[in-house]
DNA sequence: GTGAAAGCGCTAACAA
DNA sequence: TTGTTAGCGCTTTCAC
């Protein structure tokens, strides 16, 4: 069946009368061998179509040069761009990236990070998932030091390095643009408060209406999974109570989006009858109509400095480096629904 | 610094007073053994946090369960939801998904492929660059033996597994629909002739026009590389036309969204002046104005099929299995601009 | 049903 | 600069 069986570095050894670990020395460039000797291995090696197995190597040095990456769900756009930068920055460093998914689902979050943990991987990025209440299986990878970094949805309890963006000053930004646009009666559809992010971006919001002496109205905060359904059932409720509101921050763009279709069909004018803002920049949010005011973040960006950091962390293994939240900047983008 | 020293067979074979092979079938379930050391063994292991080590069982069997998958961008929706399908049905299989991105570059695909060779995946997923014109890197697969499967973009060259849509058919209905609805002069802006899935789609749509009796105008067919700029540069050739289209079929959502933007701008009413189809039924189509009529591709069951048969034919070395081409159906989604 | 022994392909400490 | 040697942790004959 194979008519080439694979050539190890002791074929290219045997060929050319010198040792295995001559040959390894010089396919790895290392410094203590002739330029004569490097030149003929590589020739050899070309010639005879060696292949190094990584495996090996990986498990002799201990190293995979793997990182593993988990996220709730890939194919959302936030998360796929994240995944983009962190490809891109691995690749140049030499790094596979091994994903996986958690579907926001917590048992299958451990399930994926038990996996990349007996995989070896050298560190691992990760997202949490909407369930995650409990840290124990993280604490395996800061108990053998091996890296970990969160990104976006963290967990409060480990001690790592973190990218995030600031969701309660985009969370207070974005309030604070709809009450500079004239809105008294200003609602938000949050999301869990297991995740800081949406605790933070309630807790913007909850900062900007103080700030303007706007009374908060409990009838006027929804708490929900943030998906399509969700967040057209919250819109509904609100926009059915005595007095609804005028604007609505919603938790993400799915929901403001939902929000907004919930609007056509009940003939409710955006943004002349309610405002309406998301957040995350979804790449539909600029193409509707009306066009939706949301906030920008970095995904791409936070990708690839995760990336970076955690492998900057990785090749430093052996020095302390201290744990770091590196906070990316967002942009407030205000479209027609808010305008 | 390392608290907890790695456990390994041989620490348990010790604590058990028994032989480190024992200890590796009892952990493998291995059928020539007694229930009794089994459970011994696997109760030893948990209490010593055992956890074995994949890299050099993979050394060892040369397996590494651990498919490779190659997409020209991770953050488009339809290459994200095709890898969100890969990765479920791998879950459920106990194999691993490495990723990485061609950025349709050629030079860079080729740089993935070798790099995932060399790292021993089992198999390839695989859907090739804008750029790919030769077929040397695949070889590589095919000549040891390792699956490769295309999906979408496939290298016609090669003889593999493939999943794919129906794109002439695909391209004939939504051009059949423009006729249908009273288009005289149909225009096509169509991607790079090299991709099979583009030829295919504009030949669809010279068949439709055939079919019909409508003569093929030179001047309606437009070949770029489907981004928003090329599209819309396209799109503004068409339309200074001294007879421009009244129905443009766009060959992906990208430029159908541009030449949406360029009516917008230049007063062109959509479907009225000219109706606009696209390809691939991005998350934007839906919900733009007027929404994008389009064809819809089953990006998750795409991944989720070409997973489940390129791990099957892993699974199954040493039989041999006949290449399959596995069509999956596309969906015709009219909206408002071409109805 | 269990153990002994060999070796997957590579790297690295030590010797020369 | 090069070679020798000893594993990395596991699986898998082959004996018993």
């Amino acid at each position: 069946m194979k008519k080439h069986p694979e050539i190890t570095i002791h074929n290219l050894a045997h060929e050319l009368k010198i040792s295995a670990s001559t040959v390894s020395r010089a396919l790895n460039d290392n410094s203590r061998i002739s330029e004569k000797t490097r030149h003929l291995v590589q020739k050899k090696a070309i010639e005879m179509g060696y292949r190094p197995n990584v495996l090996a190597a990986n498990l002799r040095s201990k190293k995979t040069n793997t990182i593993g990456v988990v996220v709730p769900r890939i194919d959302r756009y936030f998360f796929s761009s994240a995944i983009s930068g962190i490809e891109d920055y691995a690749w140049t460093k030499g790094f596979n990236v091994i994903i996986s998914q958690s579907n926001d689902l917590l048992l299958k979050e451990i399930n994926c990070v038990q996996t990349l943990f007996n995989n070896r991987v050298d560190g691992i990025i990760i997202s949490i998932s909407m369930q995650t209440n409990e840290d124990k299986h993280f604490r395996l990878f800061s108990e053998k030091n091996i890296p970990i970094l969160f990104f976006d949805r963290f967990c409060p309890t480990i001690e790592s390095d973190r990218i995030v963006v600031d969701d309660f000053n985009s969370g207070y930004k974005i309030t604070y643009q709809l009450i500079e646009r004239g809105c008294k009666r200003i609602a938000h559809i949050a999301g869990p408060e297991l995740l800081n992010i949406y605790k933070d971006r309630k807790n913007g919001y909850l900062r900007a209406l103080n700030e303007a002496k706007i009374p908060f109205t409990e009838a006027y905060l929804e708490v929900t999974g943030l998906t399509k359904d969700e967040g057209m059932q919250a819109f509904a409720r609100l926009m059915a109570l005595p007095n609804p509101p005028d604007g609505v921050f919603c938790g993400n763009d799915t929901t403001a989006l939902s929000a907004l279709e919930y609007c056509q069909k009940n003939n409710l004018k955006v943004p002349n009858d309610v405002a309406l803002t998301g957040f995350s920049d979804e790449p539909f949010s600029a193409v509707v109509t009306p066009s939706l005011s949301t906030v920008k973040q970095p995904g791409y960006q936070m990708g690839f400095q995760a990336a970076k950091r955690i492998i900057h962390r990785i090749e430093s293994a052996g020095t302390i480096i201290p744990f770091e939240q590196i906070v990316l900047p967002t942009t407030l983008i205000i479209r027609d629904s808010s305008s």
